[in-house]
DNA sequence: ATAGTGACTTTAC
DNA sequence: GGTAAAGCCACTA
């Protein structure tokens, strides 16, 4: 038979758990997962160690999508300038878990010269 | 396929 | 120091 009208597609629509399988996601994922505790790293240096260069604002959306399911250090991640990003409340519990590990946050801000994330450590 | 949006970044004022 | 505009890439309607 050539079931040629009712041969599976093979291509359905991404559910949200397959999107976790999703390479891309999973390597921005593995990358913050990298980034050790006291450091911080920019979306845009995330996207870069990702593979992913010019995708911060990707970074961005995975976060607020999985990080209630992937267990990543998100608080770490910070904009280009060590300026926190995020807004509303999550920006103050941010906050709170960078100085849980003694990374100093002053007005919304941390010191990238002295915590940023050097890759190569 | 086009248009709007966003946990971004860079440049210019 | 701060704000504005443009560039950027992926997602959504």
């Amino acid at each position: 038979m050539t079931p040629r009208s009712s041969r599976p597609i093979g291509r359905q629509p991404k559910s949200r758990a397959e999107h976790l399988q999703d390479e891309r996601v999973q390597r921005v994922l593995a990358t913050i997962d990298s980034i050790p505790r006291g450091a911080v790293a920019s979306y845009g240096q995330v996207a870069e160690e990702a593979g992913l260069p010019r995708s911060a604002r990707f970074v961005g959306h995975v976060l607020k999508r999985f990080v209630n399911d992937a267990k990543v250090p998100w608080h770490r991640v910070l904009g280009s300038d060590g300026t926190i990003r995020v807004q509303g409340g999550t920006a103050r519990d941010q906050a709170r878990l960078l100085r849980e590990e003694d990374v100093k946050v002053v007005k919304g801000r941390v010191n990238l010269k002295v915590c940023g994330w050097d890759p190569e450590d």
